[in-house]
DNA sequence: CCGTAAAGCTAAGGCACTTAACCAAGGCTG
DNA sequence: CAGCCTTGGTTAAGTGCCTTAGCTTTACGG
């Protein structure tokens, strides 16, 4: 009866809060229901269901992590923005473990917010890229294998994969500094191995 | 009350088979019972439970990976024998969009089944790496590396991720000639960022 | 001051997993 | 060959989650 005063933003930030504690898998309408001092199907109010709140969820945190990745590179060059940008990457998978997994969602088309978010992910890659030389099609692969080191490593990590005592942070470093080598050749590389096979 | 004549092998195979062709995410006790002609709860004969069932056939999974992981790079080396395997690691996550995302889960300690599928795999990992002179500390890095870009390229391309035209045959062997280049002065490369920065 | 849209609520149904308790099939043993 | 008892099946029942329907009440605008 007393009114909550809810709306979308508080639900869907607060979604991200508990998520963060809970793990994404473990996000769920009751708990956050609960959280929010409202019966569950009061949410329904604000979201049309779980699927769309882990897609709101999703341009919110792509919102994010785009912005700390652009923040990262800006006023930097080279291998320099590319170490910069692989570490707010990672930086913020850690500090937002519940958030993360939902950036890996494609993007909504009927949502301009979580497109545009998706957007501004990929021309932070591609700034940086350009630094390296690469444009079009070269831009296009060196952005996928960017995308596919960064997520593998930090999903990896976030699996518990990495069982050996290693330290991660090395690994990591060095995994950023690989791609820095691979892009410096970039376009010959392939063709260098082919030349090879 | 027609005994089905059931055991844990042809329910984890079948569970498998099921995941391929309707996800992984979507595997559920229900449709495997039916599917395997018995009430639900019968299959508490077998499996302890929805998530033992996801262990075992990570167990499965994970064991058939590494096979054609091994197999592919038989008769290799070098950058010759990172792009086989590469390209059966794709192959295999393709061919078996169900299975694969199983393979992610940590092999269970008291499985020894598992835990030798899990090492085997890795094993494959550092036979290539060897081919490049990396071991120790520099072929930890390089399979942390490796599996990271490997394991996020086919994440991302099941997830749709990649939306561009260009084709992600190409993305993924510049990719893979990529992390040839970087394995090729792996120990250097760190110190190279590093003294650049 | 009242009407109404929006924000809450309760009730109820569906689907998934799990446990408990019971029953039949069939191999092993006496 | 009979009967026990392990094993693989069964139905029933409980929990947790998501969702829809329909009702109530708040609070704002005219």
């Amino acid at each position: 009866m007393p009114r909550v005063g809810l709306n979308q933003q508080i639900v869907v930030r607060e979604a991200a809060r508990l998520a963060d504690e809970v793990g994404f898998q473990q996000l769920t309408l009751a708990a956050l229901a609960s959280r929010l001092g409202v019966a569950l199907p009061s949410l329904y109010k604000h979201v049309r269901g779980a699927d769309a709140l882990a897609q709101k969820l999703s341009a919110l945190a792509t919102a994010e992590l785009a912005t700390e990745m652009t923040t990262a590179a800006a006023g930097r060059a080279g291998g320099e923005a590319l170490r910069a940008m692989a570490d707010a990457y990672r930086d913020y998978a850690r500090r937002h473990p519940g958030r993360y997994p939902a950036t890996q969602r494609v993007p909504d088309p009927t949502d301009p917010e979580h497109v545009e978010a998706g957007t501004r992910a990929v021309g932070a890659v591609y700034a940086v890229l350009r630094g390296y030389g690469l444009t079009d099609d070269d831009a296009v692969d060196a952005t996928r294998a960017l995308r596919s080191a960064l997520h593998g490593f930090v999903a990896l990590e976030a699996a518990g994969g990495f069982g050996l005592p290693r330290e991660v942070d090395r690994s990591y470093h060095q995994l950023v500094a690989g791609l820095d080598i691979a892009f410096r050749s970039w376009p010959s590389a392939g063709a260098g191995l082919a030349r090879s096979a």
